[in-house]
DNA sequence: CATCATATGTAGCCATGGCTACATGTCAAC
DNA sequence: GTTGACATGTAGCCATGGCTACATATGATG
């Protein structure tokens, strides 16, 4: 039905990149939480703007979006915790950026390199692509 | 020297990618205008509005912007011509984006998923990964 | 040459994601 | 308990990239 001959959902290619790039920030950030998380027991915000490669006030400000997404929750002069929400999807946005990584090695990518182009690439990979990279560096890998 | 390690040039991974970001209309507009071009003899707004699925509102503040970047030029009611710097920079990002499709359907990736995921992946590949996966398409494809 | 559909342009709104400058809170060390 | 360094928060600026609603120009058709 409609004129429309691009996979996804809705409408124009363009759309789907534009969906993404939507997304792409809270990605980066429950991602970069709970790996800070794990690397001091918690995460604050100056850590976290540090991390991301911003000012404080750019992460404070992100994050009071990601509170009312229902990704993580704050009160004043405490660290920032993942909700149930945003631990799924800091989990799964890892698992995907890893296999990204991982993929670009394999076909070559020094790993600096990989390393740099994997972080904008992973928020663009659908479903087949990541099955497809994933199969490649496993029969790859051994 | 710094406390650097990413490969790029200036500092964290993220700037990296916002970097790309920041270039990314740039590019899929001079293409979208080649390809008018090509397709009809020249490139109206409205035309281009609706291969980028924006409205022609977007279209026309986007052109301007490239305009005082010196990709294209304008005048009133007229058709959208590219310069030479913007046609250069249109040749190089079609070359690159089929680099990426090519290489995404050599994988395996089905062709309407590949040409999805590729408008957002073909702005964040150096030119170290459009090596690593122009070599593979082509070992691949004999 | 008047009319009208369509293209183009303009005004003004919004959300996002950057920033600097400044204000306030916290906490450890003296 | 003060002090001072550092963390956190707030005010307010900017550019980008979306939009709707409306105004005007253009060009084909009667
Ligand atoms: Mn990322
Ligand atoms: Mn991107
Ligand atoms: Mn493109
Ligand atoms: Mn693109």
């Amino acid at each position: 039905m409609a004129t429309n001959k691009a996979g996804t959902s809705q409408d124009n290619v363009f759309h789907k990149t534009r969906r993404d790039h939507s997304n792409e920030i809270a990605e980066d950030y429950v991602e970069a939480i709970a790996q800070l998380h794990s690397e001091d027991g918690a995460c604050r915000v100056t850590r976290l703007a540090r991390r991301l490669g911003v000012s404080h006030v750019t992460a404070n400000r992100t994050v009071a979006r990601l509170v009312s997404r229902g990704l993580v929750t704050t009160s004043p002069y405490q660290p920032i915790e993942l909700t149930d929400s945003g631990r799924r999807l800091a989990r799964t946005a890892k698992a995907r950026h890893e296999i990204v990584i991982d993929f670009l090695i394999s076909i070559g990518v020094p790993a600096e390199i990989a390393t740099a182009d994997s972080e904008g690439i992973e928020h663009h990979c659908s479903p087949e692509t990541l099955k497809a990279m994933k199969h490649f560096s496993n029969t790859r890998n051994h």
